[in-house]
DNA sequence: TGAACGATTTATGTATACACTGTGGTTCGA
DNA sequence: TCGAACCACAGTGTATACATAAATCGTTCA
């Protein structure tokens, strides 16, 4: 395995998971030395992170983990739910039925507090993305999706689902299936925009910024 | 300038243009004494232009311009409608309708024929990119653009527009900048459907692959 | 004669040395 | 005492040397 895929990985994981904050300034010197490479390969992981868009040139001469806030994650989203309802409907003209069948079968075994870990979701959500992503069988697409779900670790991390969102997100991927394996495109990419508007919702009252409309939403519930 | 910058510049427009055509093999040394520079940052610009898909290592020895063929190009326009879609309806919402409207009469003032080359009307659409990402504020969206706007340079090299779709290129533009200058959302997504999926028809026609649905409204066309 | 194995060559991957720029601190002058 | 200029240092950008792996060509054996 080449030295600076070890760096990229590394700084990837680092960086998603939090270990290297936004903000925290990323020497090349400083860097190679701990990761045990030279500078020329970590360069090259840098590189590849920045045009991720996990790092940053705040300045000529300083690179840094990028930072992360609530308007980047509504921005985010505009994008993903651009994205994703798009594969949806493509899944949905042209994905196997019998896949989606099964994959909305896995969604509708999962019972509530059976699995220990939503490691376990986790686990059918990148099942269903790795199916999406093969039935949609476009390379642009499932590249600008992989550059979201990069960013989306690190928002998932910062947000911390609460158990009955996990539980509400297994059922709306089950409908998104279950659409993709009947064919229903508009299903499909509704469904879609539901769920990450849910997702949305949830992550930012998690992050403790709500936007106005959903503050609206939530009294109306408390009202209710 | 830094070096490596000269070299991606250099290299992406010649992929652009031609002169390097698909398939062509960018051995590092080889091009590193072409292009003036060491190995070193033309090794950056590779990994740059692989990021942006231009170019693939074909083994894992040998790096090669990317190949494009009709599917690329259908596959490039389902990601292009869905990021320009979303840009218009965020731009209606958001943008300085003075901006768009002063770019709907500049498409207006456009006389067939009256400018030389097709320059002109490439300016004007650039203009309208840059004012719609300025308006969008979203810089994943526009980021996700950028790569799709890369390949589209090299689509629309291999496709030679007619003058007569040029003219209707502008109009088309020039409704989907009244319709962001209105905050019209829903006109401005469904003129811009409408003029990807003209743009699309235009370019596979020009290529000598249509797909069967345009093959039926051709011969519509032909019949009426 | 064909196939397989090995050696040579070539190109990439990595390390390191050098140069240059930008920044910060200190010192000198007003 | 304040400001400006100069020097020093740190860190990036670039070049080059070296190692390694893969591909190709030649030779040998079946």
């Amino acid at each position: 395995m080449r030295a600076s895929d070890r760096a990229y990985d590394t700084l990837l994981d680092e960086i998603q998971s939090g270990a290297l904050a936004p903000g925290a300034v990323l020497g090349e010197v400083e860097q190679a030395a701990r990761l045990g490479v030279s500078r020329t390969p970590l360069r090259e992981a840098i590189g590849r992170l920045a045009a991720d868009g996990l790092v940053v040139q705040q300045s000529p001469r300083v690179t840094v983990v990028s930072e992360i806030d609530a308007g980047d994650i509504r921005e985010l989203f505009e994008v993903r739910r651009a994205l994703e309802e798009t594969a949806a409907r493509l899944a949905a003209q042209r994905a196997d039925a019998a896949t989606f069948s099964a994959l909305a079968a896995g969604f509708a075994a999962v019972r509530p507090g059976q699995t220990d870990a939503p490691d376990a979701y986790r686990e059918l959500f990148a099942q269903f993305d790795a199916a999406l992503d093969d039935a949609v069988a476009n390379d642009y697409l499932t590249s600008a999706l992989r550059t979201i779900r990069t960013h989306l670790v690190r928002v998932r991390r910062m947000a911390r689902d609460k158990p009955e969102r996990l539980v509400a997100a297994i059922a709306e991927h089950r409908l998104v299936a279950q659409a993709i394996a009947a064919g229903d495109e508009e299903l499909a990419a509704h469904a879609t925009h539901v769920h990450l508007h849910n997702a949305l919702e949830s992550i930012l009252a998690s992050v403790g910024e709500a936007r106005p409309a959903t503050a609206a939403l939530v009294s109306e519930e408390g009202a209710a």
